[in-house]
DNA sequence: TGCAACCGAATGAACGTTCGATTGATGAAT
DNA sequence: ATTCATCAATCGAACGTTCATTCGGTTGCA
């Protein structure tokens, strides 16, 4: 891969967006290099000049969602927001995120369920998007004896899973976004992982 | 597909292993029915006089895995479980079935989050392993005023997606699977369901 | 002049699926 | 008891398609 990427030339936007939509609709099968191509309005040519191959393509993108990813969810967070606001904001967002970025979430659920997830595991650290941030941010609940004092990745599981399956549920029309339900659910997060032994 | 299919040919054992096994290592890429027809020792001929297509045969294993799975996690609870300890047995038994049986993990894993899933969702009603029934126990609790008085649906994402994210954990590396670790999980999960209105 | 960006026809490998052939079990007809 | 017809089960070579990738070429900026 290229440095180049980083100033983010317009091929390769319109190829990231390409091969987003296709994966979203055709799965990662039925995504050939031809239709990126074609959908994209890039000759195979000039995607192979910037991607040594399909897989440094696709694992490029991954990192390309992963960072817009983590800008979002800690992004709008205020200076005089308690850790509870804080807890429900970012919870909020990361489910945003994924319900606004369709196919972002198509993506990133075929990719860490795929092959490319483990073969590349040395090289992503944080196996779902933003996680190192929010583990670094639970532990801090952790500490301040806010959350329950127990193993930091037993509440990633929690926040993280909770999240995950609830965009999944929309996405599969078993559940509603409505700000009732994401509040009720953010109720039963909190209630879950918050030290009965101090606060509310 | 075919009927024999229920009383259990070894051949349709064997390919059923194959694929599940192939999927787990290679993806959903990388098993061709050449190497499925390799592994399982039986031809390619043979696997297509059972399934018309290698969909067919994808989805096969599907309905198979899932009624595996139904059977599980229902599995041994006692007349005398009050609803917290049944609570505590079925999410118990779906985190270790999925730990017994990672070739089904990683397939259902895949399944999901590739568009089989939605091109065969009119067929499969209930979305993610046995929630019909892991549905109707949560509903049952809130009926009961047991667990908060909110959309069942919400309770399903809270169960499933902690469940699903715990053994993805556990399967990166990030978890152990103690006896420690999956109290603390449960009692995280419990306290984020149950109507604080009223019991523990 | 040199070099990065860009192009798409051509290539060879790999894939899903087909099909004609073989086997063996079942049972009706002789 | 023997023959024969039928048909499901089995096999794998062969087919046509589709894929990832290559490569020789053009363009245009520095």
């Amino acid at each position: 891969m290229n440095v180049r990427l980083m100033n983010f030339n317009e091929k390769i936007a319109a190829v990231f967006a390409a091969t987003l939509k296709l994966i979203h609709t055709n799965g990662f099968h039925g995504t050939p290099m031809s239709k990126i191509a074609q959908e994209s309005d890039v000759a195979i040519g000039t995607i192979y000049h910037y991607f040594p191959s399909k897989d440094d393509l696709i694992f490029a993108l991954f990192k390309h969602c992963r960072s817009l990813l983590n800008d979002y969810i800690f992004d709008g967070i205020k200076e005089d927001f308690d850790y509870k606001a804080s807890f429900f904001h970012v919870w909020r967002n990361f489910v945003k995120f994924y319900l606004e970025n369709e196919t972002v979430f198509s993506f990133f659920d075929q990719f860490f369920s795929s092959p490319y997830h483990e073969k590349n595991k040395a090289e992503i650290q944080e196996p779902i998007g933003g996680q190192n941030k929010v583990l670094d941010f639970l532990q801090e609940g952790i500490d301040q004896k806010i959350l329950k004092q127990v193993d930091v990745h037993l509440l990633v599981a929690s926040y993280i899973g909770v999240a995950l399956a609830t965009v999944h549920s929309i996405k599969f029309k078993d559940l509603k976004f409505t700000e009732k339900n994401m509040e009720e659910l953010m109720e039963i997060i909190w209630d879950g992982a918050v030290n009965r032994n101090k606060n509310n």
